[in-house]
Parts: structure tokens; sequence; C-alpha cells
DNA sequence: CTGAGGACAGTAAACGTTTACAAATCACGA
DNA sequence: TCGTGATTTGTAAACGTTTACTGTCCTCAG
């Protein structure tokens, strides 16, 4: 009976608002404004009345007003691949951090690992007043990169590193790491190297690191011996790939795994099979996880400045925004991290 | 010379308005927004000549505007205590797909490891428009749930399950899950258990499994044995706390890890001391990440329903704030994974 | 006492939407 | 021809802010 008032559709709002605090505080909503903003613009007795006013209802200015009438929302959005892997996560979180020590709020959306169609699920992030745009990885939407042209925009490629890309990109460089990884085993004496890759459609990373792998073969006149895996849809993959290996390039003396993952599956293989790393194989990761160092024997990996590459991304970013400065690209170094799954190679049967 | 325009401070809003669509239209504003919205509600031609203006100046109404006029803003923010960390990443995925494919959108902040000061860290979350928060853990900050009750935000505790909370929960329980585990052990035949925990300290979920642990040792009429570690300062820490309990307690047979990566630092170790695993020591970890099964031994561990979980939180939140369903609580198995780092207890000496 | 100028407070407009209401148009039967 | 009612469109107000402009009051020098 006696129908709820009838709210039920009008119902949200229940905070305060700046006409509340002004009613209270038996002043005008200007006043309650500039009390809060810019203190020094109005008389003490005043100000501190309305202060007390506003403590007293809990009140927090709306955004959503605040973002219309000033035409600034401070809000950056993030689009990554998946949440759930520790590689990109701790990107994302250094992201969020640095956007809210500095005012700024950000949401985050996955995108999966195909980054041809970021137009449609970017739109309710822009739609929803997105100041700039942080993006995993190459953006290969022609769409977007029209958009954000065209409507000033601003977007950065974070995480990895492009030297040609047709916008600022802030990361690290796959190709330059692998080689660097490669080189180092080149240099302990190894000559026959084989690749383990995951995955490489739509997967700029896999593609660099490939890339630099071919490369490097192709200088020294071999013909790189390459193998995928399948490991999101089967965490022992890596094994499977380690005995092809093993049974057509026996020759092989070290093993270039492109996850940290892949790195785990072939090293229980390697032990279930008799294979003695690092005496008989030398093996490596990349992305310097956590759980690297504490395998047994310890994972040879490539370490990537996770934190300082999300910092970095969002500061540029907020500069920008503030301060105009233009969104420059930045390489961050990487670094091998030498550990026990790397020796030199077993001497020549 | 001449000055661009003088704009640089209100510069921002490169974006087309309805006005703009509306005047390129040849129409009013009122008809853009029925056309856009509910096009059976405008004649067909007008209709199609709307939609081609907004098209070809690629069109999206303001989220901003729109939240103003309609007091929604179909925002649902999340706190958790680190995005770096495949547990809960796991979860805040989930709950941020879920947002999106109904027409949510989702602020993530992380707060670390202490829930007492929240409400500091959500004002920003609840100016900018939170129509609902969801937070991993009990909530222990008074002034964020008197906060919540009085403007009656929707409040929800989510990834641990609590028997008596204040406010609604949904996830896993904890201290069931340690009992389950610890009873497996105790069935294949351990009596002496020991467990090795993170810092408890305003941490819910270790607490919970202390107090599990602490229990049935009770119920067994048993001193627990329980160390701690740091492992967040020092990932070798495990091995530390295994050295102490091997030494003070050489009778244990079976180890209780609170997480996946003590017990990965603590087989390192085992294998270092010549300890066997599991023949001489049973060795459990918790969250059935994905590299619980590629170590040697694979590890036994407490899966949790992740996807799940954040699903379910996303989706009673929703449901809530559309149909005014209340918020209830909800519990999720878990369940042991049996791998080859348990095995029955050693023949006593 | 008067006027100027400074300090402060209030009024109203604007930001981009949606929507109640009013107005216009149209079809059609009397 | 006109009136009626249905259909479609336009007008204007409102959502919660900030801020340019205007107005008021006070102080103080002339």
């Amino acid at each position: 009976m006696a129908k709820p008032k009838s709210q039920a559709i009008q119902a949200r709002r229940i905070r305060p608002t700046i006409h509340d605090v002004a009613k209270a505080a038996g002043v005008s909503i200007a006043t309650v404004s500039r009390a809060l903003n810019s203190p020094d613009s109005v008389r003490k007795e005043l100000r501190e009345r309305v202060v007390a006013a506003a403590d007293s209802m809990d009140y927090m200015a709306d955004s959503v007003g605040k973002a219309l009438r000033r035409q600034r929302t401070q809000i950056i959005s993030t689009m990554l691949p998946r949440l759930a892997d520790p590689l990109f996560s701790a990107v994302a979180s250094a992201i969020q951090e640095t956007l809210e020590e500095n005012g700024y709020l950000g949401f985050v959306q996955t995108s999966g690992f195909d980054n041809t169609n970021l137009f449609d699920r970017a739109k309710r992030l822009i739609e929803h007043g997105t100041e700039g745009l942080i993006i995993f990885g190459r953006i290969d939407d022609q769409r977007l990169l029209d958009y954000c042209r065209a409507h000033q925009l601003p977007l950065l490629s974070a995480y990895s590193y492009f030297e040609k890309s047709e916008v600022p990109t802030i990361g690290f460089d796959n190709y330059l790491a692998t080689r660097q990884l490669v080189e180092m085993l080149h240099t302990l004496g190894h000559s026959r190297i084989a690749m383990i890759s995951g995955s490489d459609k739509g997967n700029d990373r896999q593609q660099s690191r490939i890339r630099a792998f071919r490369d490097i073969n192709a200088e020294l006149g071999q013909e790189p011996v390459i193998e995928f895996t399948h490991m999101d849809f089967d965490m022992a993959d890596g094994g499977a790939a380690l005995r092809r290996i093993m049974e057509n390039h026996p020759e092989t003396t070290a093993l270039v795994c492109n996850r940290c993952v892949i790195a785990f599956s072939v090293m229980v293989e390697a032990r279930r099979l008799g294979i003695a790393v690092p005496e008989h194989l030398s093996l490596t990761g990349f992305d310097d996880i956590d759980y690297a160092a504490l395998f047994d024997p310890s994972l040879t990996t490539v370490a990537v400045p996770s934190e300082k590459i999300g910092r970095a991304a969002a500061k540029a970013m907020i500069a920008h925004l503030e301060t105009g400065a233009p969104l420059g690209s930045r390489r961050f170094e990487t670094e091998v991290i030498l550990r026990r799954s790397v020796a030199r190679p077993r001497a020549p049967a």
C-alpha cells in the first residue's frame, strides 16, 4: 500500500549538493564553491561556516557537474591485453598509482591480444570523458588512430617500445632485448641456439623477439630454429616443443624461451627426459617475474622495468594534458639477469 | 605572432556535441537525442538524416552531460590490495569484463594491504560518480561504512567470504579452505603439520587461514607450529622459515604454506638441504596459480574460482543498481588440487 | 560629508544531455 | 470546410558545478 514515493527511477542522488551546503551555511552556492576551491577569496568567518556545513554533511563536490563545467574530467584510460598477467598488471598498477597521486583517475579495460579492432572497445572509454588513452602494444586500428588525430585525443602506446611508430611509445624494446640475450649466449660460446615462442599472431612482443632471432641467425648464416607453443591452452605444451627440438636439432646447446612460463614447462620436461640444465642445455626466459629466481635451477631472464615504464607513461600523459608538452617516445633499457640455468656449452660430442 | 586564439585554458572539447549534429541535420537537439536513443519516436526520413550527420562527424554522446541529466554514471569501482598479483588481478579482470559487457565502466584502485583507512582513498572514486563500490577483503574503516550507509552507496566485500560481515560478501572462505586442506593431510596420515604464513597484519586472508590452523590443532590437543615470512621483502625468506621448522620441530611431516610463492621458496631450500619432497616432507601451497602445476614436484594447492567470484560480484552489484535487488552474500567452494608434492607421511624414525 | 576604490558576496549563464510539455502538422471523417 | 486525434517536432528546464559580472558594503582620503 501507499506506493513508496514513486521515486524508483529518479531515486539516485542521495549525496548532498552544493545547494544543500549553501542553504546550511546561509550563503550562495558561489560562495560555497569559492570557499572550497579558492579559500583566500572569502572572508574567514564565512569560509569557516561553509567548511563546517560541508563537513557536517560529508559534502563532496560532484565530479560530474565539475567536469561538465570545467570541460576536464581528469580521467586517463588504459587498455591492455589482460590483467591476470603479472607482466602487464605490474605496469598497469604503476599507471593507476601515478594517476591517483596526481589527482587523476583511470579506467582499465582488457582488450585481449588482438589490437586491430580497438576502436569499438575504446568508444565507451571516450564517451566517459577519457582525456588520454594509454594502450599496451602496437596500435593497429586505423579508425582509432584517425579518430584520435581528428579529435585531438592524446594516444600513447606503452609497454613495448617501437623504433618506428605512428604514435609516441614508451616501453622496452623487445627486439633489442632478445638480441642482448642471444648475444650473451653467443659470448659464452653457444652457437646452436633455438627459440621457443608463444603465438605471434597480433602479438608485437613475440613478433619482435622472433625478428631479432631471425636477424641474428641470418647474420651468422644459420637457419633459425623456432618452435611455437600454445601455452594459453595447454600449460604443458612447452615440453612438446622441447621434444621436437631435441629430436630435429639435437646439436642445440641453448634454448631461448620467449616467456617465463614456457621456460618453466621446458625445464620440467627436460628433467623428465634426463636433459641436464644447464650442463647439457642452457635455458633462458623473458620478463623477470618473481618465480624465475625460485626455480631450480634459477632461471636466466630479461628483466623489464615495469614499474618505471608505467610511471613514465602516466606522467608523460599527465604532463601533456597539463602543460601541452608534446608526448614523446622513450625507450627503457632491459637487463639480462644471468642465473644458474645458463652455462657454457657442453663439449661437442 | 598572432596568439593562437588564446584558447589554451578552455581548449579541451574538440568532440562534436549534440548541437553540432542538430545543426548539420537541420533539426533540434531534442530530435537528435530521440533519433539516437529511441529511434521509433522519430520519422524515418529525419532519423536517417540525423544518424548520417552523427556518423559523419564521429559523434558520441558525452557521458558527462548524460550522467548529469540522468543522475546515473554507470560506474562501479573496485579497490584491491595490489594489481600485480595474479590472485587479485584474475578477479579484478573478471569484474572489469563483466562490467563492460553490461554497459558499465570501472575504476580500479590499489589500496595496499591495509583496509583501515580506505575512506580517504575512496573519496575520489565517489566524487567521480561511483555508483557501487567493490572492495577486496574485510572492510575495517568505520568512516567508509558510515558514509556508505548514510548516502546509500552500495558496498560489497569481494574475494574473501566472511561468515560474519557488516556488508555483503562474495568470495571463498579462507577458513574452510584451510580446514579442507589440513584435513586432507590428516586423512593421508599426517599428524605433525606445520604452517608457514605471510604477514597477517591487516590481511584477512592470512588471518583466517591461521585461525583455521589453530582451531584444528586445538581440536587435536596440539600446539600449533606456525612460522611467519616476509616474502614481500625477501623472496628467499621461505627457506629460512623451513630451516627454523626443521630445527625446532624435526618431527614435522607436512608443511602448509599460505601462499604459493612461499611453497616455491621452501621447495628450493628443501632440495638444497637434501630434504625429499614429498617422501620426507609433504608440501602445499594456496591459490592454484599456473606455475603450481609446473613445479617439480608439482604443487598441491587450493584452487580458487577467481573468475566466477569476479563475475558474481560485478553481476550482483549491477543487479542491485538496476533492479534494486538486495545485495546478498555468496560463498564459493574451493577445491584441493592434489599433486605430487603431497604423499603419505614417512615411516616414523 | 562625499567619493573612490577595495574587498567580498550574490546573480546568472554556461557546460552537454534528456524529457515534460507545448506546438505544429497531418489524415480523415463529419 | 472544419474539427479531432494521432503523430511528430521543437522549446525550455533541469542535472551540479564554476566564474564573469554586478552589486553591496566598508574604509579612508580629501
